[in-house]
DNA sequence: CCAAAAGTGTTCCGTGTACACCCATGG
DNA sequence: CCATGGGTGTACACGGAACACTTTTGG
């Protein structure tokens, strides 16, 4: 490397990783997506979805590579979060981690990759402290993030599929957040934002009367993503 | 590596860089510390300043050790950005490079270090864009973290020095903020917060009336700093 | 006495918030 | 006809935004 000077001899390239950190909303809850670590150290305990970053691969990249090869996945909302570089904060050798998180709609796709990798399970988030290694500080770092996030930036529809009523909405807000938000209020600002585009079509799984049913429009939500957006939660 | 299996023959450690991006404001304006590069390639371009981190150190305390190399600085508020990891972002080799950014108070300290190393130079923001390699895309990235961050967090303070008074304090976030910001507003909730300590004696530099100088409540200030504080720019 | 910066209060408007009732329908 | 979830409107309070004049004092 002509950039080392001799003054850098302990200069030694590092392994670096990325961590994923996976969420979903399952019901009513934030549910994360975890494994059962099969190898030693830590075998048996819970884990976050992590991988080495190749050399001839980008870290995003490799973020959607990682996702793709542990859940199937492609083209899912993900977000670099922190860089996690403690000496010591995997015991196995020193090793730079990169966590990413990542927002997916829990929906007949996801059935598909949780029977493939059986060792995958959603866990409720108040289990996270269980996590291996600094798994536990990534994952509150993350749900710190998409809280913060989902106060100005229109992500909640990321964890809803193609087309979803206001309620599944609200529900969706209210997983992100653990606490009750007002319908009314609610119903307010989402049709207020434009970022709804109704359908004539009613979901009639959940009630007798139906629920509208509303897809995103991209172009607003683009748009609201970059200039940002007060949700007021 | 145990944790290496077979899939991963071409898994290869990469090399680890710090870069910082760091703001001062001087007079009215927001800067950025840069130095010209004395070596190939870009030989005479500005770059941020940057080094790699060690095998058997931790990358925060790199980049804090990078920043006292650089300028003889300790103990300041640094800031994890980024990390910034294509394949082909340097010419050089593979290096994947985790951005930090800085606020330095730009008084008697400075100067020192400025003189000490005097290929470094503060540059105006809006010459971002002649920075080599992506370090215009890590700075302007940390130009919208600052902003951000300065719309919620007590920041601004860790731009001026031990005791300021209320015109410093402003001037300082329409540096950051880059647009006019009204005084009397500005006055009234910086005092509501409870950050400003009022000192007992006036700074008569720079009128003949004289104005309040003020320390800043460390105490509010963490609390502020954990808790956010909509400051309303 | 005057120039130059420091300091001070009020009004208005918009928006978030709290809150309670009617609607549609399948069984 | 009634139980269940879906959908709607209003009144109030608070905080941000705009705005102009008085104070001090060194020269």
């Amino acid at each position: 490397m002509k950039y080392l000077s001799p003054q850098y001899e302990d200069v030694k390239p590092l392994l670096t990783a990325v961590d994923c950190i996976i969420f979903g909303v399952q019901g009513t809850e934030l549910k994360l997506l975890v494994f059962k670590r099969e190898i030693d150290p830590f075998a048996g305990c819970l884990s976050l979805l992590g991988r080495f970053v190749k050399v001839d691969e980008g870290i995003n990249e490799a973020a959607g590579r990682i996702l793709f090869e542990l859940t199937g996945l492609e083209n899912i909302y993900m977000e670099q979060l922190h860089c996690f570089g403690r000496v010591d904060r995997d015991p196995g050798g020193r090793v730079v981690a990169i966590g990413y998180w990542s927002l997916i709609r829990v929906d007949q796709n996801h059935m598909e990759f949780n029977v493939r990798s059986h060792e995958t399970m959603w866990i409720s988030i108040d289990r996270i402290s269980e996590l291996v290694l600094d798994h536990s500080e990534m994952a509150e770092l993350a749900i710190s993030n998409l809280r913060e996030k989902a106060r100005f930036k229109p992500i909640g529809f990321e964890l809803l599929p193609e087309e979803f009523t206001l309620g599944q909405l609200l529900t969706v807000y209210q997983a992100i957040f653990d606490h009750p938000i007002d319908d009314r209020n609610f119903r307010k600002r989402m049709l207020k934002s434009e970022l709804l585009i109704p359908l004539p079509k009613k979901d009639k799984s959940t009630s007798k009367k139906g629920s509208f049913l509303y897809k995103f429009n991209q172009e607003t939500y683009h748009r609201l993503s970059k200039e940002g957006y007060n949700f007021g939660f």
